[in-house]
DNA sequence: TGACTTAGTGTCACTTTTACACTTATATTT
DNA sequence: AAATATAAGTGTAAAAGTGACACTAAGTCA
């Protein structure tokens, strides 16, 4: 089967700036390329639109079929159209910036995806095609956005600690930050709910398990509410 | 002559959301289309994507042809990619968002573009396809952007007055502001240089001539300046 | 020259931000 | 069981920034 135009199309894909945090460090899912062009190279998993499917859905497509991953927050990050970005014709490339918790790809990596790894942002190795300037691009994003929408909040674990989300803060933002400044901040929003649960993790106190409210960011955010770390 | 692929491709256009201020109320240029689909409504220019020039290339080329706007303040805003956004078949568009100044756009309205007009955002008819859509998601964008980013003098004259300056702030945020606390915000970021010249505009006293300036403005980006009004 | 119109200016109360040090709760070691 | 080590958790005061507010200045026109 084939398909005919009257003038050149170029091809159209998505890829993803997928972020994760286990604590330390921030982190990127690559995927390791098993066909030409750039065999063997690490690569933002991603691949082409279907003409039946929305971008989003594409770029969730991908995602599960490459990395496994589901139900994870994404979001349109820029489209990326230089004429030679790929060595093989014209594509345009639409990215996404992913957000997962680390409750969904623990379980993941044991499944498929064996070719996909976590590398923490010191280490990335070289990229195939533009995808270094796509993820410098996805970088930009995540610590534009972060301190002004409550997105971290999807790097982390349904319930969480202050320490943990400071600590998230911190290593996207590479700024140290005053705990009890932090802290008295955050909470003032009143945005995260403390549970009947604290987090023991090591020879010192446990630290108070919350977990954040959408719903009432919604609300607040429909009164003009502002966030802002 | 005819172009052929192992699978279908959808086509690629841009579209253009371009913002003129006059002084008065922020206003949107729209062309009127003279062939199906919507033959006869107002839409966003804009057109196909060339093969062999980018993204941006192309969001300019398309903004000269139908408008004869050159050199302006040009900037992507999102990919839309519904699946029937277009009638005809399966279309992505990446919209830019463009701001242009008084000085070239009055010069350029006798030249060709007869069929496009300046609306103000309040008169907008009703569009074709989802520029709709993609002009609310620019009107967000540069909502967003001006309180954060120098953009606003992409809008106004080379040389500008304070008055002119609060008076855009207003329109775009659609909110009144302190006309001493805006002065002395702009003025202590020492980005505005002040000219040998006033505005003289009306029985009243007049009003400074400014300019901004760029080169100061990367400098202190560069030692984490921060914009913001 | 008087009336009218918009440009331009300073202060004070209040809110927000920043800097900073000790106590508390747990696990481990002796 | 006591001592030790570790990270969690807490309040205050000084400084900076924001927001509200009313009059004078410089021009045009009748």
């Amino acid at each position: 089967m084939s398909f005919t135009y009257e003038y050149p199309r170029g091809a159209l894909t998505v890829d993803c700036v997928v972020f994760g945090f286990d604590g330390g460090e921030l982190k990127i899912l690559l995927i390791q390329r098993g066909v030409a062009p750039f065999k063997g190279e690490w690569a933002l998993p991603g691949g082409f639109v279907g003409t039946d499917e929305t971008l989003d859905e594409a770029a969730r497509r991908e995602l599960k079929e490459e990395t496994g991953l589901d139900n994870v927050f994404l979001e349109q990050l820029y489209t990326f159209g230089a004429v030679n970005r790929d060595p093989r014709e014209r594509v345009v490339s639409v990215a996404y910036v992913a957000l997962v918790q680390p409750d969904d790809y623990t379980t993941e990596a044991q499944t498929d995806a064996d070719d996909a790894r976590w590398f923490p942002l010191s280490e990335i190795p070289k990229l195939a095609f533009d995808h270094r300037e796509i993820l410098d691009t996805g970088i930009q994003r995540l610590r534009g956005k972060l301190r002004y929408e409550p997105i971290g909040f999807e790097l982390l674990p349904e319930k969480f600690t202050l320490p943990q989300l400071q600590k998230l803060y911190e290593s996207v933002l590479n700024a140290e930050l005053d705990k009890r400044n932090f802290r008295k901040k955050v909470l003032s929003f009143g945005l995260l709910i403390p549970l009947d649960e604290k987090l023991r993790e090591g020879p010192h106190r446990p630290a108070q398990l919350y977990r954040f409210d959408p719903a009432r960011y919604e609300a607040l955010k429909n009164e003009g509410f502002l966030f802002e770390i």
